[in-house]
DNA sequence: TATCGGCCTAATGT
DNA sequence: AACATTAGGCCGA
């Protein structure tokens, strides 16, 4: 089935399901733009009712979904380019595409090893397909999760996304695709040098940062100092040194990646993991957070403390980590991606356990 | 080396 | 209606 101004490729919604993945609290700066009318219905938003839409580097990428093809089309700043070159800038949006969505892994014997493995996960896998790790940019992943701590989605999701407003000037706007009177602007993450600056704490105080908002201007701040800001020119999009920088610590191995993220303020364990997961191709890397403490005490033999909560240790930490990886192997970081859907699943069919 | 109180804020539970 | 807890924790003592 084709779609007015689309692209398309055949990709089953069992590799891929967007509605589930960009909204369990990998990335936050999606705009998921839904057709007021048919929301009420319960029945499943299809590829004509739903759009995703993300700034991406010098474009914004739109992306609607049936249930075996995945529709993608790119609108640039003005002048969109000529006819004779769309072409070739839809077919690099497509290898972007590919690899944000790590389309290279094949998910469905991911989730055939896992449920061979493990009796939880066989029991729900039919419940959470398409749950895939993002492949997301490094400094962006590592400003978000410093938001996250504490934390949750939809606030995380306000907060990223006013930052970008503020920071970053505007790359486009354009209409609202089910409602054409509303327009929506869209804005790129901000580089590290403009987070850096010594007001920027200030500021993203009053903007709902609460203490997370020195934590971001002081880690843009190291990075800057440490590594510079010099970038390649570029007319919408460039990458600082730094940023370069963090990206490199992708050919590290994972001790000596987490070990540069530790320092940074406001990274911890379980936030340093999450950048390792999704921004560092740490595919074994489990974070352990409260969702994934719940699903161990519940479903995995672990012992929670008796007045219900949980607190976490280091020790625990690494227990739960440890315990996890064993029974998931070697893809378990992504593994652990579906806790959400699975914790308010077994909420309904509980009595469970290996 | 382990534990503990404090921290911003908004929504939900008691 | 106040008050406590929770949400993808981290820092400093």
């Amino acid at each position: 089935m084709a779609l007015p101004g689309f692209k398309s490729i055949p990709l089953p919604l069992v590799q891929l399901s967007l509605s589930a993945v960009l909204k369990c609290g990998q990335s936050f700066r999606w705009s998921i733009l839904t057709s007021e009318a048919t929301q009420e219905n319960s029945s499943e938003p299809s590829h004509t009712h739903i759009e995703y839409r993300l700034c991406l580097k010098d474009r914004v990428v739109c992306l609607r979904q049936s249930p075996d093809t995945l529709f993608y089309r790119s609108v640039f700043p003005d002048p969109q380019p000529l006819s004779t070159n769309l072409l070739e800038h839809e077919k690099e949006t497509l290898e972007w595409l590919k690899d944000y969505f790590q389309l290279n892994i094949d998910l469905v014997s991911l989730y055939k090893q896992w449920g061979h493995k493990d009796k939880v996960f066989s029991k729900f896998q039919e419940r959470f397909e398409g749950i895939r790790i993002l492949r997301q940019d490094p400094w962006e992943n590592l400003i978000s999760f410093i938001c996250s701590s504490n934390n949750n989605i939809s606030r995380i999701t306000k907060m990223v996304q006013g930052l970008c407003r503020e920071y970053s000037p505007p790359l486009l706007s354009m209409e609202h695709p089910f409602s054409p009177k509303e327009t929506l602007t869209y804005y790129p993450f901000p580089p590290p040098s403009t987070l850096a600056a010594s007001p920027v704490g200030l500021k993203l105080r009053a903007l709902g940062f609460g203490y997370r908002a020195d934590f971001i201007q002081k880690t843009a701040k190291m990075l800057v100092d440490a590594h510079g800001i010099d970038a390649p020119i570029s007319p919408h999009h460039s990458t600082e040194a730094s940023e370069i920088w963090l990206a490199q610590l992708r050919k590290r191995s994972t001790a000596d990646a987490r070990q540069e993220l530790l320092k940074f303020v406001g990274v911890g364990r379980k936030v340093a993991d999450c950048i390792l997961l999704m921004s560092m191709d740490k595919k074994e890397v489990i974070p352990v957070d409260t969702h994934v403490i719940q699903i161990a005490t519940k479903h995995y033999g672990f012992k929670g403390s008796t007045s219900g909560k949980t607190n976490m240790t280091p020790k625990l930490y690494e227990e739960i980590s440890t315990k996890l990886s064993s029974i998931w192997g070697e893809y378990a970081g992504w593994a652990h991606t579906v806790r959400i859907p699975l914790l308010s699943l077994s909420v309904i069919i509980p009595n469970l356990s290996l």
